[in-house]
DNA sequence: CTATTAGATTGATAGGTGTCTATACATAAT
DNA sequence: ATTATGTATAGACACCTATCAATCTAATAG
């Protein structure tokens, strides 16, 4: 379950096109670079450079440092804990159980 | 599986704190009125009809008018129609069967 | 018909944010 | 060191939207 806080701030970074088009073909690939996903939509480098640090922010991509180069990958983890929290909310099914790892957003 | 725009309409609708109170609230009493909400939160009654009228739009409540006042009740399934799409773009589990009635999106 | 109450609509305003250009920082290659 | 490349930051701008006060419509009560 995901605090108030936490769970805004991952609806409101699902809550854009483009966002999410990033998170699926992170998703796709299990492991995307920065450098593929400016080339794989039209958008310019910082702006990119911006959505990925606004979701991983929030929690829902990790950035793995490799010399010059980022790569992201998907916390699956996080997308269900949203999932969780948002069904626990609405009430509309049994809660299930869905760890998070600590520190998975930043403060 | 919703279509990309009432994908994106949902979660925009769900990036709000307000409304996903408002939401919460109508689930958890099943059914309520729009003169109960107004008075459940600090916000005037164009606010709130603004809100309840976005919620409908997308399809995530249904209201019912009964005289002069509006009773409005969440549609689960269009909840778990939300969260499916969102599973599945993003590849987190397998999909669950949720069909959604046909015409909940207003158009 | 008149008054009252519930809800919707209309403008207007303030704050938030997606996007860009320009620039800075960091790592790698020569 | 210098140059090249990948990524991050800063500032600006346009657009969107949550909110309110004011007003309007609809239905009920007297």
């Amino acid at each position: 379950m995901l605090s108030t806080d936490d769970f805004l701030r991952i609806a409101k970074a699902l809550a854009d096109a483009r966002r999410v088009e990033i998170l699926e073909r992170i998703a796709a690939r299990g492991d995307a670079a920065c450098q593929h996903l400016c080339e794989a939509f039209p958008v310019t480098q910082p702006t990119m450079s911006h959505h990925l640090r606004l979701l991983a922010e929030v929690g829902l991509i990790e950035m793995r440092r490799d010399g010059q180069y980022a790569h992201y990958r998907l916390r699956a983890d996080v997308v269900e804990a949203y999932v969780a929290t948002l069904e626990t909310r609405l009430r509309v099914r049994p809660v299930r159980s869905t760890a998070v790892r600590k520190g998975a957003v930043r403060k």
